[in-house]
DNA sequence: TTTTACTTCGTTTTT
DNA sequence: CGAAGTAAAA
């Protein structure tokens, strides 16, 4: 029997209602997780539902993730027979038993937005559309957006209305399809949309699941799409025992092609539905969340709720105007370091947010210059950068020989002189005998006029194949070594580029580490299964703020997190919300600013301070922003010295002495400038007040920054996804006997320095002699 | 084929 | 302003 003393009135009604449809509306910080593992747990235990009958989707794998430790911590082991998985993986495992009925191949890959563009690029190639008119990434958008809400080629096709780009991208469409189909290959759209076509075309698949699946709970309601939706409903048609979990505020995915209409009219769709609230915050303070109650107050597509705490009001929200980016960025990283130095703050306590990438880059300068350890989420995802595309193309194509765009990528990558001239003669003769490419490649013998280049595509092609045949022996990491050999890949990388060369070389060993890693913890691990693990996994996942590090990141990327003090900076109109929005016509795109602008006010727990700058830099030109409207529409008393009572004017900004409640200002000032010699750049030596002029010459500074923060950054050993501070002391050495988790204990035979981490080789007891990487093996002295 | 000069274009991005 | 992509030159 499950404990459900700690559950409020609200969780414990949304526990107990387990048939029918269900909508549980869950402000931010309300317990929602909670909610739906009590109710999982509920249902397991107290009406006897068999685990292998439920089904819960989330939309991260870091949200499934978390949901299933959970899970397994009420109910035990059973929990592992729950599908506790995202959307996308959900319908991957349906897709991997069934998708040869929508004639793929059961060993598809999956492409992500640059192998989009590149096939879409060579669409536009095929078409003659001219991607000046027409850019890709357009193309591309107005695609995804037609599949998210599930219009097929063909219905597509029919709704130009002789809108002349309308039939341009419906031919794109129609071809990128074919493209991908023939190359064996899904979008990520296409993983949602052609599970509901399965669905769809083959009742009996469904029923299978239906009976399979007679509960199921979704999680981050809101941001699903019409294709969720109708996959959702469908699963759900024959129970009806569908338990959504949302909170319409933090709706902010509409420009991915959420619809906030899915939660809104849930009980439109689903009349019998129990709809419950869940408004009692368990995170913010309650200034904090009348703030946030206030702003969102002002958007009409909603239903009405209200947070609230039982703790008490807690410290004013802090509101800064600073005269210039620049200020602004120093400002919070002033406040960052005295609240760590003076308060009991710690780094991980605090989390700086902003509406894009680009702001970051100011804010990580002063960071750098203190000496901050930070880490910034998102930008560019590990499984973009081009070293470890190369080689997860190369494991694509040994497991998916159709994937055209892989094989491209890879077929001339290092340098084996079969360049396009030649690829051309192979697509030719691909197309005339109805081949893929890699079939051509193979039949090379057969083809005239490929001159020296014919030797070469064979050696190619026999080094797939041998690679193939090899992979059950030496495993995926072992696979990954032969290719870096064969190829002599990290000379390549030295001829490319010297200077990134050991970041890029030490990029690859860490994919080495994530393979050896998932072949030592997957059930049944395979090749299909690690490049589905390397397609669905994002940065994000990642977060870890538990390692001593102040995180940036966008808004939408704080999404579900929480911190104690948070900033949100550049809050001013024509950035927060952006110009844009302001120009739009569609109140919709202001009211889903405004609900970014929520998410990220209740992220905070006990401190949030806003804060903008009247002067900035945007797009190569000098801006003046207002204040944002959001800032606006939070109370005045609620914000620290403003008057009680009064709705803060465009006039009262200009008068705020954001000195003032800050403690330390001149001190902290002056040290950092001391420290490291920028007094130059200070009008009035290094005692500003808070209305200082900005940096005399802003500009002039930054080449000097710039190897600053590279120098600051190796010696502090901050680069970006390294552990704070530690890499180096391993506990033994060479001779010493260590243990590990699962290969038990054995001899330490060697260790190598690696540019990021020590290469150790293992000679254990009872699995032989196993090279692997200190940081992932945790290897105990014993 | 590779380097270099020039143009273009600018939110957010759970998978 | 600066990244990224493209066209032209070597």
């Amino acid at each position: 029997m499950a404990n459900y003393d700690n559950l409020n009135d609200q969780q414990k009604q949304a526990v107990e209602t387990t048939r029918g449809p269900l909508l549980i509306l869950a402000g931010a910080g309300s317990g929602k997780t909670k909610t739906l593992t009590h109710r999982i747990a509920h249902l397991i235990h107290d009406e006897g539902v068999d685990p292998f009958n439920i089904l819960a989707i989330t939309f991260t794998n870091k949200a499934a993730e978390e949901m299933r430790t959970r899970v397994r911590d009420m109910v035990g082991p059973e929990a592992d027979r729950i599908w506790v998985t995202t959307f996308h993986s959900t319908c991957i495992r349906i897709l991997r038993r069934h998708i040869d009925r929508l004639g793929y191949d059961l060993n598809f890959t999956v492409y992500d937005t640059d192998d989009q563009k590149t096939v879409m690029k060579n669409v536009c190639k095929r078409l003659n559309i001219d991607t000046k008119n027409y850019k890709e990434r357009t193309i591309l958008n107005a695609i995804s957006s037609a599949k998210d809400s599930l219009v097929s080629v063909s219905e597509y096709s029919l709704s130009t209305f002789g809108d002349f780009t309308k039939i341009v991208i419906a031919r794109a469409y129609k071809e990128y399809q074919e493209q991908l189909k023939k190359s064996n290959a899904l979008d990520f759209d296409d993983i949602i949309v052609l599970t509901v076509q399965l669905f769809k075309e083959n009742p009996e698949i469904l029923d299978f699941y239906q009976e399979r699946f007679k509960y199921i709970s979704v999680d981050e309601y809101q941001d699903t799409n019409k294709a969720q939706f109708e996959l959702v409903r469908l699963l759900a048609d024959k129970y009806r025992n569908l338990c959504v979990v949302g909170d319409d505020d933090q709706s902010i995915y509409k420009f991915r092609g959420a619809n906030i209409r899915n939660i809104l009219d849930f009980e439109e769709f689903y009349p019998e539905a129990t709809v419950i609230k869940l408004e009692q915050n368990y995170r913010s303070t309650q200034n904090i969340l009348d703030a946030a109650n206030a702003v969102i107050a002002n958007n009409r597509s909603r239903k009405v709720k209200s947070l609230w705490t039982s703790e008490g009001a807690g410290h004013k929200i802090r509101f800064m105007q600073l005269d210039n980016a620049y200020e602004e960025a120093e400002t919070i990283v002033d406040e960052i370091s005295s609240s760590v130095r003076r308060d009991d703050a710690s780094y991980n306590d605090i989390a700086v947010l902003y509406r894009t990438n680009a702001q970051a880059r100011l804010i990580e300068e002063r960071l750098v210059l203190r000496g901050i350890p930070y880490n910034v989420v998102g930008g560019t995802n590990f499984y973009a950068r081009a070293e470890i595309k190369d080689m997860i193309a190369y494991l694509k194509t040994i497991e998916n020989g159709l994937d055209e765009v892989a094989l491209r990528r890879i077929i001339n990558v290092p340098k084996r002189s079969i360049g396009t001239v030649t690829i051309d003669k192979l697509l030719d003769f691909a197309e005339i005998t109805d081949d893929s490419l890699f079939g051509a490649m193979q039949n090379a013998d057969n083809i005239s006029g490929l001159g020296k280049a014919g030797a070469k595509i064979l050696n190619f092609v026999s080094l797939i194949e041998n690679l193939r045949k090899e992979l059950k022996a030496i495993g995926i990491a072992g696979v990954l070594n032969a290719i870096i050999e064969a190829t002599d890949y990290y000379e390549y990388l030295k001829d490319q580029d010297e200077d990134s060369a050991d970041d890029r070389i030490s990029n690859v060993d860490e994919l080495i580490n994530k393979a050896t890693v998932y072949e030592e913890n997957a059930e049944e691990p395979s090749l299909t299964g690690f490049l589905e693990e390397v397609a669905l996994v994002s940065d994000i996942d990642n977060i870890d703020n538990t390692d001593g590090r102040v995180l940036l990141m966008t808004l939408h990327s704080a999404k579900g997190l929480e911190f104690p003090r948070v900033y949100i900076a550049g809050m001013e109109d024509g950035l927060f919300p952006g110009m844009a929005t302001i120009s739009s016509g569609d109140s919709s795109d202001m009211e889903e600013e405004r609900r970014l602008a929520y998410v990220g006010i209740t992220r905070a727990k006990e401190y949030l301070t806003i804060t903008c700058a009247k002067m900035r830099m945007l797009h190569g030109e000098t801006q003046f922003n207002p204040v944002s409207r959001f800032v606006k529409e939070i109370p005045g008393e609620l914000i620290d010295g403003m008057v009680p009572g009064s709705k803060i004017s465009r006039s009262d900004y200009d008068e705020i002495d954001y000195g003032r409640g800050s403690r330390n200002f001149g001190g902290g000032y002056s040290d950092s400038r001391r420290s490291y010699g920028y007094d130059e750049g200070y009008a009035n030596g290094g005692k500003p007040s808070a209305r200082l002029k900005s940096y005399a010459t802003p500009d002039a500074r930054k080449p000097a920054m710039q190897s600053e923060i590279k120098n600051l950054n190796a010696i502090a050993g901050l680069s970006k996804g390294m552990p704070a501070g530690n890499v180096g002391e391993l506990s033994f050495t060479t001779g010493d006997t260590v243990k590990h988790r699962k290969f038990g204990t054995g001899v330490v035979t060697g260790i190598s320095k690696e540019p990021r981490d020590y290469k150790v080789t293992v000679d254990f007891d009872d699995y032989g002699t196993k090279i692997m990487y200190a940081s992932f093996a945790k290897l105990e002295k014993v």
